[in-house]
DNA sequence: AAAAGTCCTTGATATAAATCAAACAATTAG
DNA sequence: CTAATTGTTTGATTTATATCAAGGACTTTT
């Protein structure tokens, strides 16, 4: 297959080729804003390797030794965690210069698992060094703060998402900040094509598959966005917006 | 009335008296174990005052400048969001020995309000000082990172919650968290006096009141907790254990 | 090119929880 | 001590989403 003939070899996955992220181009996502060249190229020996996590493979499992952070060079990453009667809840998605694996840190073991939705490449940050750099750097220091205060504050966001919102306004917020993220990236700020299945957006909502794919041909008629599978088109992002916030209804005084 | 007579004297409330953290008996919860008497000592710098709060007050709100965090000497607090169109999501309860404000750190403003459901007393931590002692103090470090990484894997639980489960399910998990967080200060471990209403139980578990006050007089009915207002005694913690993980259905081969 | 396997859509029906409503209990204010 | 307010319970009804079901559209395998 024509797959087989482009995989990296063996050797090269999990190499120990190290990776400059003083001249890596998601380095203003990744790494701090505003550092002298000098500390700049002190901050690279965070990244101890890099690695390439193959479609549909785990980065880290729920339950694994929890030694590093991973930085998202390339692919796109769910997180999901499952309950003793196997039940799977999809805890985000997450693509290039993102962060995963904060998890792991309270108990020294990952209590989720990630898993490549596409063919990806990740940078490993033994935790050992973010931590020791840390201390010497103030500025990273707090970069790693405002890492982990930012997934906080996104969790808050899903909480409110899942307590209060409907399907309609659930699916218009997910969309919407798909497609901020991938413009911060430098794609469109309009179209996309969708890494995940509607199942693994409806685990991540808090919503049955079918009742994702109604509410995309909800919107589709609807002429706010133009689905065709996987590609989604966003039409009219203000529509967009007005479905996730929508205005208190005016009462008379 | 008897409470303005036992209230605390105004020039009390926030007043700049020194709390010695190697002195108090919350120390394990809110500080590393297993640390020398000399770098406890150092450690006492972390915080620089406490502040009373009475019920129903706030601590911090949404959009406050973000510049301490605050450990809970005693109380109960709630902390919650809320959007455009003034729907709220209570995202937890807190109590003593537990950390709040961890939501600030990423955009230096908070971007939720915590209330005071019972009057309590908080220490406050101005941030820059928990970041230079955390260079410092490797172990204090580590202590910050975990904090932070508890209230991630707390939220992907959540999330869980949220996403998959009923709502016999989601109180017998809330009632089981709690009991046992009080149990861990040394109050009983089947009963308690909830500090909230039904209405804020619902909130934090993406559920209307008369839901909640249904599921727990099923869950009377049963057998399996009492239930008269506020207090509540778990009869059968191994029922609302099952409840919680229901065991999947055994099916033939 | 056909077959098999995923993934997606749409319709019919069921159901858990929401909503509406009213009475009751507990607490606070006058 | 009584009234007002806030919080809780319970019943009747509605509704959003889940579930069940079947066919269709891609994708991968043979």
């Amino acid at each position: 297959m024509l797959t087989l003939l482009f995989t990296t070899p063996k050797k090269m996955i999990d190499s120990n080729f190290k990776v400059a992220c003083s001249s890596c181009n998601l380095r203003e996502l990744c790494m701090p804003v505003g550092l002298e060249i000098s500390d700049m190229k002190k901050l690279d020996e965070v990244v101890a390797t890099r690695k390439q996590v193959k479609q549909g493979q785990l980065l880290f499992g729920n339950g694994d030794p929890f030694t590093s952070l991973y930085a998202i060079r390339t692919g796109f990453f769910k997180t999901c965690v499952s309950n003793e009667d196997g039940r799977e809840q999809v805890t985000g998605f997450q693509m290039a210069g993102e962060i995963i694996g904060l998890d792991g840190i309270v108990t020294d073991h990952h209590s989720c698992n990630a898993v490549a939705l596409e063919d990806a490449e990740v940078c490993i940050m033994p935790f050992a060094n973010v931590e020791e750099l840390s201390r010497e750097f103030p500025v990273l220091q707090r970069h790693v703060h405002k890492i982990m205060s930012r997934e906080i504050v996104r969790e808050n966001g899903m909480m409110m998402m899942l307590g209060n919102m409907r399907a309609e306004e659930r699916l218009a917020a997910f969309l919407l900040n798909l497609v901020q993220r991938l413009h911060a990236r430098g794609f469109s700020q309009s179209e996309m094509i969708l890494r995940m299945t509607r199942e693994e957006i409806g685990s991540y909502l808090g919503l049955k598959l079918e009742t994702i794919s109604r509410t995309f041909s909800k919107l589709s008629e609807d002429g706010i966005i133009e689905v065709k599978q996987r590609y989604v088109k966003i039409l009219s992002p203000e529509e967009l917006r007005k479905i996730y916030n929508p205005q208190p209804c005016q009462t008379s005084v």
